[in-house]
DNA sequence: TTGCTCCTCACGTCACGTGAGGTGGC
DNA sequence: TTGCTCCTCACGTCACGTGAGGTGGC
C-alpha cells in the first residue's frame, strides 16, 4: 500500500542500518569465511550485494538468524539441518533441535559403553576375556522360518526385535506353533553408525504353508561354530567379545565363514522371558562355517 | 636361535596365515579403503607387500590391532591419537582412551546446556528473554590492576578464574588492599571449542608499585554499556543472552565497541562469596564503548 | 593518496567413500 | 581362459581455515 520501493517487509529501514561483512561477522560470532559459505549455499544471503565490488551488506535483523546458526553449529548440527531449522516456524525449529540433540545423546550413550569396554580391555590383560568362551560346533538341520527384516541402529534394535519376535511368534502359533529356537541374523553390523539389516526368524513346521502376512523362507542346513552366553555377556558392548572369540576360533581352525552371524535364543519368547526368569544362559552367538 | 628365515618375532608362522586385504577387512571390521589409508599413514602397515602386484598381506595377529583401531574410531578418536594408543603400552593406552572420553563428555555436557538454551529460545518467544535486561551506561575511571591471563575452555574457566582471583587478591592485600571490583576480560570467546584468552583483573592503589609476581598494568578510563545479572542469569549458557542484550542495545544506539567484553563482580571475593551469601545480583556484563 | 576492508580463486584439513580403469592370482 | 581380487589415481564430501593476489571505499 505504501510507495513501492521494492523492499519487502521494512517500512522505512535506512540504508545506514546495513552492516559490512566484518562487523556482521563480529556481531554474529561467525567467521567471514563461514558467512561467504552460507551465502553461496543460500543459507544466509546478505540483504544486499554491491554489483560492482561484490561487497556483502547485511541487515541488523539478520544478526539474530546468524547467531542462531552459530549456536546450532556449536551443537554440530549439519548445515542441511540448520537450513531446515531456519526455514521452519519457531516451534517446529525447537522440535528439530530436540530431535537432533536426542540423536546425539543416543550416539554418545553407545560410545560411552564402548569407551568403558575398550578401557577395561586395555587395562585388564586383554586375552583373558576371550579365553572364557568355549567355542563348539554343531550341525543345524534346514528350517522353515517366518521372518521380518529391517535396518535398525543399535539403539532401536532391542525394541524392534522384541516387537518383531512377538508378531512372528503369534503368526507361528496360528500356523501350528513355534517349531524351534527363535534367532536373529545380522547381515550388516549394528551399532551407533551402521544399521544392519537384521532379520528375526521364527521356525515353523516345514509342512505348513505360510500366509502372506510374513515372509516365509527356508534357512538351509549348515554347520555352525557358536558360544553360549550368560545375560551379562549378552549385554552390548560386551557381546562384541563373544563375536570376536568365535571369529578367532574359526580363523585358528582355518575354517571358512559361509553366512552372516546370528544370535539364537535359548529361552522361549526371547529376551522378555529371560528378564523375568533370570536364566544363567540366554543365547548362542554363531557363525555358519564350512 | 632358530633357522633365520627373516620373519621377526614368529618362531614358525607359516605363510598361509597371511590374509588378503579383503579377508582382513572383514575380520577387522574396517573398510579396505581405510586399511590402505592406515598403511599410507604408517598406522597399520601390512606384514608384507608383494613387490610386483602391490598386494597387501596381513598377519593374523594384526587383526587384534585393527579391531582396536576400529573401536577407537567409533569413539571419534582422531587417527593421530589412535596412533599414540597403538604405540603405547596397554596401561598407558587405557589412560589415553580415558582422557579422550573425558574430553568428549566435557564437550557434550556444554552442548547439552546449549541445546536446552536454543530450544527454550525457539519455543518461548525469543524476544522476551532479552527484554528483561536493562542496559545502562557508566564512566569507569582508569585503574591500576594486578592481572593473570590464560587460554581456558569453558569447562576450566570457573576453576581457573577462582584460583587466579584468590592469588591476585592475596597479592593485592600485600600491596595495600583491593581497590575496586574484580573483573574478567574476555579477549576471545570461551566455549567448548574456543579458549579465550581470559584475563582476571584485581584493582590496587595506583600509588603502589607492583611486585613482579603478577603482571601490573593500567586499565584505561572508558565509558561502558552494561547489564546487571542475577545468579540464574549468570549461569552458562543463559549468560549468552546478557551479552546479546548489550550488543543489541549498542547496535541500536549506533555506538561503537572499543574493547573486549568483561564481567565485573559485584560481591567481594567473587563467585565463592556469591554462593554462600546468595545475593540477588552477582555481576555486570559490560562492553567498553565510545 | 594512504590504509583498510573486502573480493575471488585455490589449496589444505580430516577420514574416508566412490567410481574409473587397469592388472595380478588361481 | 574366466571371474575375482586387488591395485593406483583422481575426485567428492563436510565445513570451513589459510594464504595469495588483487581491488573497492572513505
Amino acid at each position: 500500500m505504501s510507495a513501492g520501493n521494492g523492499e519487502a517487509g521494512g517500512a522505512a529501514e535506512p540504508a545506514s542500518v546495513l552492516l559490512g561483512i566484518g562487523v556482521f561477522a563480529r556481531r554474529s560470532r561467525l567467521s567471514m569465511k563461514a558467512l561467504r559459505l552460507y551465502d553461496r549455499l543460500g543459507l544466509l544471503p546478505p540483504a544486499d550485494v554491491d554489483p560492482r565490488s561484490g561487497y556483502r551488506r547485511y541487515r541488523e535483523s539478520q544478526v539474530e538468524t546468524a547467531r542462531l546458526i552459530a549456536l546450532l553449529r556449536r551443537l554440530d548440527m549439519p548445515l542441511a539441518q540448520v537450513a531446515e531449522v531456519i526455514a521452519a516456524p519457531r516451534g517446529r525449529g525447537a522440535e528439530l533441535v530436540a530431535d537432533h540433540w536426542a540423536a546425539v545423546e543416543r550416539r554418545v550413550a553407545g560410545q560411552r559403553e564402548l569407551a568403558a569396554h575398550v578401557r577395561s580391555q586395555l587395562s585388564g590383560g586383554g586375552q583373558e576375556r576371550l579365553a572364557r568362551f568355549v567355542v563348539r560346533v554343531r550341525e543345524v538341520p534346514d528350517q522353515q522360518v517366518l521372518t521380518e527384516q529391517r535396518h535398525v541402529l543399535v539403539s532401536e534394535l532391542e525394541t524392534w526385535s522384541q516387537a518383531a519376535t512377538e508378531r512372528l511368534t503369534s503368526s507361528a502359533r496360528a500356523l501350528g506353533g513355534v517349531a524351534g529356537a527363535v534367532f536373529r541374523i545380522f547381515y550388516g553390523e549394528v551399532n551407533e553408525d551402521s544399521d544392519g539389516p537384521v532379520e528375526v526368524c521364527v521356525p515353523i513346521d516345514p509342512a505348513v504353508a505360510g500366509r502372506p502376512e510374513a515372509a516365509v523362507r527356508r534357512e538351509p542346513a549348515h554347520r555352525e561354530a557358536y558360544v553360549r552366553l550368560t545375560p551379562a555377556q549378552y549385554e552390548f558392548p560386551q557381546v562384541l567379545s563373544a563375536y570376536e572369540a568365535v571369529e578367532r576360533w574359526i580363523d585358528a581352525q582355518g575354517a571358512t565363514y559361509i553366512g552372516a552371524p546370528r544370535e539364537i535364543d535359548l529361552v522361549p519368547d526371547g529376551y522378555a522371558t529371560a528378564l523375568t526368569e533370570s536364566p544363567t544362559e540366554v543365547c548362542d552367538v554363531a557363525y555358519p562355517i564350512r
